[in-house]
RNA sequence: GCUCCGAUAGUGUAGCACGGCCAAUCAUGCAGGACUCUCACUCCUGCGACUGGGGUUCGAAUCCCCAUCGGAGCACCA
């Protein structure tokens, strides 16, 4: 078939392997892709940015084109920026493997809002209300204009000018975008702009510079529009959005982006949780901080040793559709499994230690392969007449059991309380004739270990050799993955997955 | 209340714009087996789905309508 037709070939490859990762993205002849990944800097990176981070980014990767990291903190109050994280975001996309081209701060760009709602208010496509907001939402509701809808361009302007010099209260006033007070469609009807709040920005260089700030609405529409954007995705929550920014669009003779959107991603593991709830769970000690194992937070996965690549994987896999889903961290460990798997060094260590004495037994040095099937040499460990097994294991245990000390020697329980036993042989052969169990172990004098785990603590005892993997991923025998997080006195892993 | 989305195996996902090639893809999961001095990895086999009801059509996962379920917007949050 090859030399007859290599063309079927082909033909029979695109329709079996239609692109394996993400959807093909409409674009232009010519077109340069930009897209963006536009975050509140409220808090860290989550598994739920991730997928802006991930999905955005390899589009542009796909096409050859510019990703931008936006952060939208126009919200001085009520979802508070916070000063760390607008670095964090952009380490945490470095870590990703998305370096954005460019860092685009909102709060940095307020001349240039207050450019176009002036320009708005000219042209009559927004003005100033004052109504409260119950208030609005009644006439809104009857589809009725309120009483600040019909005002000249020349008051409203005065107003936004007052506005903007601080003379308002908060509350009092605020710019509405004028669009169809009649539409069907609630959602749509003269949306708000910008509203006055008078709490300082946490950015020391903006503090209170300000004290009238964009909506989200208003300040992605121009900020999308200013910086190029050819591609929006993103969450199917901002489906409306673009609705209520298509007046500005239109008002303006932009032309909007493309977009996609994705549904509601839960994972299975973590319950409902937000930036704020974590925060202050954070702040009253609940968790030791934004990286404890037990949270989805990109710097918690980093340092239990979730790979980079494996996230971008389990995202990509994911795709963009706009089903709301549920999934769970299972897959996003399998995917992680394989990776780690082949360099992952593995060591014994023993949780709930239990000692056993052995008897008959001459004091030995053993040397297990640091990997199953990479060559990658030996660990040593030396051991007199005493080890240490898991509590669970030493449980099953009675009298004349026998058992296989994993990569040492064969013995036979003499007695459980207290555990001893007596060797047998070294024979690997009777293992398996006698199909014995075959347990792990560690020195008595092997080094503390403290292994932090989603699902609580483990601690135990290690071989001492543990100490050589600072950073490193291992594989902790029967235990599970563990990135060794630190080593001084005490070893202290973060637990990765099974 | 009004409006807008969505629905394929346990979980994700492909297929749906141009109906037939779908007895429906892939991954993960689960079950069994092989390998193995780990409950890891690898390999083999198997399990498992078009939400329901109408309609259009020679033919519907794919088009239309209704229902059900799930999600979202109507904020001076992003």
């Amino acid at each position: 078939m090859e030399s007859l037709a290599p063309e079927l070939i082909d033909e029979l490859n695109t329709k079996k392997d239609p692109d394996k990762g993400l959807k093909e993205l409409e674009v232009e002849e010519g077109q340069k892709v930009i897209m963006r990944f536009a975050p509140n800097p409220n808090g860290p990176a989550t598994l739920g940015s991730t997928r802006g981070i991930v999905i955005n980014s390899e589009y542009v990767k796909k096409y050859g084109g510019k990703f931008i990291i936006r952060f939208d903190d126009t919200d001085p109050q009520t979802k508070r920026p916070m000063l760390e994280a607008y670095e964090w975001y952009v380490d945490d996309c470095k870590w990703l493997g998305a370096e954005p081209d460019e860092v685009v701060i909102a709060s940095d760009r307020m001349p240039v809002y207050y450019d176009y709602a002036r320009k708005l208010i000219e042209m009559g496509k927004a003005y100033i209300c004052f109504c409260d907001g119950a208030d609005f939402k009644k006439f809104k509701d009857a589809k009725k204009a309120c009483p600040h809808r019909d005002v000249s361009p020349e008051e409203n302007m005065e107003h936004w000018e007052k506005m903007v010099a601080g003379d308002y209260e908060e509350k009092s006033a605020v710019l509405r975008i004028k669009t169809d007070i009649t539409h069907k469609d609630p959602a749509l009807r003269d949306f708000g702009a910008f509203r006055i709040v008078k709490a300082p920005h946490p950015r020391p260089e903006i503090a209170d510079k300000y004290c009238v700030w964009p909506l989200l609405d208003f300040e992605g529409a121009i900020e999308d529009h200013e910086l190029g954007m050819t591609h929006i995705i993103r969450g199917k929550d901002l489906m409306d959005s673009e609705k209520r920014q298509g007046y500005i669009y239109e008002y303006l003779g932009w032309k909007y982006p493309k977009t996609t959107h994705w549904g509601r991603i839960k994972m299975h593991e973590f319950g409902k949780f937000s930036t704020s709830g974590l925060r202050k769970a954070i702040e009253e000690g609940k968790y030791s901080g934004w990286d404890d194992p037990r949270l989805p937070t990109l710097q918690a996965l980093r340092r239990r040793g979730i790979l980079p690549e494996a996230i971008r994987k389990f995202m990509i896999e994911m795709g963009v559709g706009e089903t709301d889903i549920s999934i769970s961290m299972n897959t996003l460990y399998a995917e992680n499994r394989k990776l780690v798997d082949p360099t992952a060094n593995r060591y014994f260590f023993v949780w709930d230690p239990v000692e056993m004495e052995i008897t008959e037994a001459e004091p030995c040095t053993v040397n297990p392969a640091l990997h199953p099937t990479e060559d990658r040499g030996c660990r040593e460990i030396k051991i007199k007449n005493q080890v240490v097994i898991c509590k669970e294991d030493a449980e099953k245990l009675q009298s004349g059991s026998k058992i296989r000390l994993k990569d040492l020697y064969n013995v036979e329980v003499t007695s459980t309380e207290p555990l001893q036993a007596k060797y047998l042989n070294d024979s690997i052969e009777s293992v398996k004739k006698d199909k014995m169990r075959i347990i792990h172990w560690a020195p008595v004098d092997g080094v503390p270990v403290k292994v932090l785990s989603p699902d609580g603590e483990f601690t135990g005892v290690g071989e001492k050799q543990v100490t050589t993997e600072l950073d490193k991923i291992v594989q902790f025998e029967r235990f599970g993955f563990c990135r060794i997080d630190s080593v001084d006195g005490q070893v202290v892993a973060y637990y990765t997955h099974k």
